[in-house]
DNA sequence: TCGTCGCGATTACATCTGTAATCGAAACGG
DNA sequence: CCGTTTCGATTACAGATGTAATCGCGACGA
């Protein structure tokens, strides 16, 4: 039950996670043709396989073709990886992890201000 | 010269940043048996050589042997794979991150205090 | 009815990764 | 001087990954 997903499987998690409703696997397709990813459709169909195997999407039949929607949490899968990276670079603390990012592009105000509001709420 | 290290080979680095010294294979892999990784004594020395490949160590030979040091640093590989992840998961934002760790394992006092501090000196 | 098209499924294949055995040369012990 | 140990280097090999072609089947148009 502990799904790891590869970089390509992440992106096609993204699009359907980014879906309100189950998405062909053509419609996946578009949608990443239209970022970043220039796939052809078999790759995309490949990952998909990849995936059902993996149980991370579920299928819906509908009529000939199928209908894909996540069936794993977004919020899962990004806590475990992100604990993952913490954990493994900064032996689990946060701190550090923050000096790192902030001395490599500096936070903007607005991320700043959400942090310290996110820090008041845990002390409460 | 852009470094990218699988989990194993970054294990064999930790060790190297890790010591003052430069280390043979030997030394590296009894470090290595001491954590959790149990590797066989090859094993290690595959990775070195990858790891030589990348030219993440560098070689210094000592006698019929080599010690090997880091030739990368960790902060920049630390940096590169944060920035990554958080581009990657959160849009290059910090805060939902720090949201996300928090909500899985609530930070402790000490690591609240230290980003309270990076905070204000950032603001400063 | 027959050819074509779209779909999921199967297969392909190079590269990377984890994990290791083996080989050839050098060094050390006796 | 010869056998054994020790190194680094080379080779091995299965599984994961990125990327895609192809196949078989059912649907739809002519």
């Amino acid at each position: 039950m502990d799904v790891r997903l590869s970089e390509a499987e992440w992106d096609v998690m993204e699009v359907l996670w980014g879906s309100p409703q189950p998405l062909t696997a053509t419609d996946i397709d578009e949608t990443l043709s239209k970022g970043d990813r220039d796939w052809s459709l078999a790759t995309v169909k490949s990952l998909l396989s990849r995936l059902l195997a993996k149980q991370a999407v579920a299928p819906a039949k509908d009529g000939r073709r199928f209908l894909y929607s996540p069936a794993i949490e977004r919020e899962a899968c990004v806590g475990r990886e992100s604990r993952r990276l913490v954990d493994r670079l900064f032996g689990g603390r946060l701190s550090p992890l923050i000096a790192q990012l902030a001395d490599d592009e500096p936070l903007d105000a607005e991320d700043i201000a959400a942090i310290e509001q996110l820090l008041r709420e845990m002390k409460a």
